[in-house]
DNA sequence: GCGACAG
DNA sequence: ATCTTGTCGC
C-alpha cells in the first residue's frame, strides 16, 4: 500500500498557510448555480486520523444522485500533513483526498465535504479550497455552526435559517430531520448556496447527516483500521491482508 | 489578554 | 477528529 507523502511546498505554519488562503481565495466561482440536484453523480469525501501513528486515510464515495446507490468509491493513506487549527483544516485534508479522488475510476460530479467552504475566517474554507484545486463543484456540509451565529430554523426539515458572520450570510443552518440539531451548509465553488441547500435535502432522505457524509464516513474508518493494523503488523502485501472471516 | 473554535 | 457503555426509541 503506497502512502501519500506531504506535497512538496505545502505550507509547515499557520502564517504560510494563511497567505496560501489569501492568494487562492480570489479563484472561487461563485455565479454558477451548479449542478441539478437528483440527476448526475454525488461524491463524498471525508478523513481520519490516527496521529500516534502519524496516519491520515481518505475516502471518495459516489453516489448516483437519483438512487443514492454506490456507483464507486475509492481511499487513500498518507502522513499528517499539518495539524488542526481551527481555520486551516484544508491543509489536513486536502493532500489525502486528493489521492482518493484520483483513484475514483469516474468523474465524481458534485463534491460534498465535511466542514466549511465561503463560511470561514478568510472566506476559503475546505470546500472552496477543494474546489479551486480541482476545478470540480464543491459544497460543505458541517455538524457545528463553528465561529458563526444563527437563530433557530423552524423544526421541520427544511426549514433553514441564515449563519452569519456580523451581518454577512456565509451559509445556511439546514434543518435535514423534524425536530433535530440542524446542520450548516455553505458554498464552496461553482455552487448556489441555493442548489447547496437543495443538494443537501436531496441527500438527506433518512438521516440528518448526507448519504455522502455517511459512506465516506464509514468507508475512510475502515481504511485508516486497515492501514493502522498493516502499520502494527509489519510491512505487508495487500494481497494478503484479507480481513479474517469471523 | 482570555476564551472559542469546521475536523 | 478521538476516547467509550449503556440506553431510549422506531
Amino acid at each position: 500500500m503506497t502512502t501519500v507523502g506531504v506535497p512538496a511546498g505545502w505550507p509547515a505554519t499557520e502564517e504560510e498557510a494563511r497567505a496560501v488562503q489569501d492568494e487562492l481565495r480570489g479563484r472561487v466561482v461563485r455565479d454558477e448555480p451548479g449542478p441539478e440536484p437528483g440527476t448526475g453523480r454525488v461524491t463524498g469525501v471525508d478523513v481520519a486520523y490516527d496521529d500516534a501513528l502519524d496516519l491520515v486515510a481518505a475516502a471518495a464515495v459516489v453516489l448516483d444522485a437519483a438512487t443514492l446507490d454506490v456507483v464507486a468509491e475509492a481511499t487513500a493513506v498518507g502522513r499528517v500533513s499539518f495539524p488542526y487549527v481551527p481555520g486551516l483544516l484544508a491543509f489536513r485534508e486536502i493532500p489525502t483526498v486528493l489521492a482518493a479522488l484520483d483513484r475514483l475510476p469516474c468523474p465524481p460530479g458534485l463534491v460534498v465535504c465535511d466542514g466549511y467552504g465561503l463560511a470561514h475566517p478568510r472566506r476559503f474554507g475546505l470546500a472552496s479550497h477543494l474546489g479551486v484545486l480541482t476545478g470540480l463543484p464543491v459544497i460543505g456540509v458541517a455538524k457545528n455552526p463553528f465561529t458563526f451565529t444563527y437563530d433557530d430554523p423552524g423544526a421541520q426539515r427544511g426549514c433553514s435559517a441564515p449563519l452569519l458572520a456580523g451581518a454577512e450570510e456565509v451559509g445556511r443552518a439546514l434543518r435535514t430531520r423534524d425536530g433535530v440539531k440542524p446542520v450548516f451548509v455553505s458554498v464552496g465553488h461553482r455552487v448556489s448556496l441555493d442548489n447547496a441547500l437543495a443538494h443537501t435535502l436531496s441527500l438527506t432522505p433518512r438521516y440528518r447527516l448526507p448519504e455522502t457524509t455517511r459512506r465516506a464516513d464509514a468507508l475512510c474508518r475502515r481504511a485508516l483500521r486497515d492501514a493502522a493494523r498493516n502499520a502494527r503488523g509489519g510491512a505487508q502485501e495487500p494481497s494478503m491482508r484479507q480481513a479474517p472471516t469471523s
